[in-house]
DNA sequence: TAAATAAAGGACAAAAAACTCTTTTATTTT
DNA sequence: AAAATAAAAGAGTTTTTTGTCCTTTATTTA
């Protein structure tokens, strides 16, 4: 088990993909966006339908559709994809699993995480989407394997 | 989903109710750990079975029998429980869910939760369960619900 | 030594997450 | 307008995780 579901891995991976393509202008197909994350198509397929709905990215049917990104949705931070696809609870859940787990009621590990939730939260918050094109258009990271 | 399964979030309470009750002497059996810790008890029962096997914690049979924990055990790092149940991914693994994700080839996240994942391990390696016995005993931290 | 107790073990069942396939709808190109 | 293209939608299946129940084994106490 990763901090994310396989579902949001996959959904970041497309993301990131999708993203950098838009970068360099035009729209891209399903299956390329599948086998380039190297991820399973109709499952792919489903998360972004998901993320087109929320406006996260943006879809053309057709003939020289598929999917790509408008400069605003370019500039959304991480954790709208995060939030919209594995909820909060990363953010605000408790270690232990406890519903009822706060600064007034903590579990033992209460204040051992609440250091590491922040990070978390502020590294997804304050990264946006097109910042890591560069890299990926030099090819200096992989969304691959 | 949390940092952790859901096996493992009851495993770590257990393990807590457990020590805390150790170290008042005597063992506690499964029926009683279960209520205290809030979860489902044919379910904790393989759970502790596993740990026990793993001499994580300590088992009698019998009358009298139930779960405790030698001294050494209670000595243990939370990460010892923790990658029993869950493996190692939570310090090793990439964000992105790549297999071949490292410095030489990172993912796009590679470097933002460098940080993030040397704190968890850092906090769960030096972190002993007795440790939180105190709070346990003075009722300032709970492990139910 | 028989009865009672409590964990261990085995074998399921239910729910959630991950994944697949087929049909439909929208759009473009010819 | 017809054909081709590509996402959307619907309806599954498979796998993993979570959770349950019943029988067996070990230990203690009467």
């Amino acid at each position: 088990m990763g901090i994310f579901s396989k579902t949001c891995e996959y959904a970041l991976r497309a993301v990131f993909f999708i993203a950098h393509r838009t970068s360099e202008g035009g729209r891209v197909g399903i299956k390329e966006i599948a086998s380039g994350v190297d991820s399973p198509e109709y499952f792919l397929a489903k998360i972004l339908q998901d993320l087109s709905k929320r406006g996260i990215v943006q879809s053309a049917k057709g003939p020289n559709g598929g999917f790509y990104m408008e400069e605003k949705a370019l500039k959304q931070p991480l954790s709208n994809i995060v939030q919209a696809i594995d909820g909060k609870s990363i953010f605000t859940g408790c270690a232990l699993g406890l519903e009822i787990c706060s600064e007034k009621n903590p579990c033992p590990l209460h204040n051992e995480f609440i250091d590491i939730r922040n990070q978390i939260q502020h590294l997804l918050q304050n990264t946006t989407i097109e910042e890591f094109n560069e890299d990926l258009n030099l090819g200096l990271t992989t969304l691959k394997k």
